[in-house]
DNA sequence: ATCGTGACCTGGA
DNA sequence: CTCCAGGCCACGA
């Protein structure tokens, strides 16, 4: 009996690990997806406590802006991007417009 | 069980 | 792009 646990954590759990290389998914862009388009909030506090394996570091603010709070800070960040590819400008952001993703694609 | 905090977003001006 | 305010869910103590 197990009713769909698909809560909302579940959800972004998937959709942040169903994140392929070079692309990247803003956090309202997930919430949206889960089903909360005010809920980003909550996905930047399960990133916090939600499983080192997924690739949190493929998840940017909508202003295409590296995490605050990442372990070692945007500077740790940005490392974790460049060692899958990215290309990090020295503001430490990056061509969202250019690496955004949907899954609709 | 409650309370507070958090890697944010949207909309209007 | 900036500034202001409200909202959402989950986790830790």
């Amino acid at each position: 009996m197990n009713k769909t646990p698909s809560r909302f954590r579940d959800r972004v759990y998937d959709t942040v690990a169903s994140i392929p290389t070079l692309r990247v998914m803003t956090y309202g862009q997930i919430a949206a997806l889960c089903g909360s388009p005010r809920g980003a909030r909550q996905v930047g506090g399960l990133a916090h406590h939600g499983p080192s394996e997924l690739p949190w570091h493929r998840v940017v603010n909508r202003l295409g802006g590296l995490a605050t709070g990442y372990y070692g800070g945007k500077v740790g960040h940005k490392k974790d991007l460049e060692l899958e590819g990215f290309v990090v400008s020295d503001d430490y952001k990056i061509n969202i417009n250019k690496y955004i993703f949907w899954p609709d694609e």
